[in-house]
RNA sequence: UGGGAUGAGGCAC
């Protein structure tokens, strides 16, 4: 079983989803566990096949095997991907009602699921209650803040993300600039963008320089935008 | 190393 799950997530690495779907379909009931239940949906949903996850979902609640904390936030991630509400909702009436209501990576996707709904204002109501947060549960909330037009939001939620010592990643920044380029905050973007390396030691991805020079450009800056492009120390996108 | 949750800008539509 092992060694069919793992070919199975290699042809879904690959984007070989035809080849992942009938390994799938041809394996027994007995190798069909837990692990390659939720491969085979979180590979439909890391490939766009939403509405194949959210099947594959339906038939394994079918089978003997229980979905777990993997395979719920792989479904909830498809209800995101949907933008639909209604069945996010009902997914998540299920996964309190089976015992994931403090789950983290549960309540990450659900956070998400509401944010990419534009029910940003649930998202914030999970994000509170929720017992543990990490870097994910912060990054998804800010960046759903910035994906709904609430950019002081996620500029001010970034704050506090530093004060309470969470160490932010690639995602939170670019979250954080993309907010910094809806408000056409330039100096604060580039605050940022140059806190990423002189505060936080990280190098800045492309993504981050993109929103830069988005922010340049937008104020007519072409020549500074074009030198940033230049010192790029990998190859622009 | 058998499976997970969070990602920007632009162009076109």
């Amino acid at each position: 079983a092992i060694t069919l799950s793992s070919a199975l997530t290699a042809y879904l690495r690959l984007g070989f989803v035809m080849e992942a779907s009938d390994l799938f379909d041809g394996m027994t009931e007995n190798e069909r566990d837990g692990v390659s239940w939720t491969a085979m949906i979180s590979g439909y949903v890391q490939n766009g096949l939403y509405g194949q996850a959210l099947k594959l979902f339906v038939k394994m609640l079918g089978s003997s095997v229980r979905p777990d904390s993997f395979t719920l936030s792989s479904v909830v991630s498809a209800c995101a991907g949907l933008a639909c509400v209604e069945i996010g909702k009902a997914i998540h009436a299920q996964a309190m009602a089976i015992g994931f209501q403090s789950d983290l990576l549960v309540s990450s996707a659900l956070l998400n699921m509401y944010a990419k709904c534009g029910e940003v204002g649930d998202s914030w109501v999970l994000f509170e209650l929720m017992r543990v947060r990490n870097v994910v549960s912060w990054n998804a909330m800010i960046t759903g803040f910035a994906q709904n037009g609430r950019d002081m939001d996620a500029i001010v939620l970034y704050e506090k993300m530093l004060q309470s010592h969470i160490k932010p990643d690639d995602i939170t920044f670019v979250g954080v600039l993309s907010a910094c380029g809806h408000e056409r905050l330039l100096d604060e973007g580039l605050r940022y963008f140059h806190s990423i390396s002189e505060l936080h030691g990280m190098a800045p991805s492309p993504d981050h320089y993109a929103c830069i020079i988005n922010l340049l450009g937008h104020f007519g800056k072409l020549e500074q935008a074009m030198e940033l492009i230049m010192s790029m120390p990998n190859k622009p996108n």
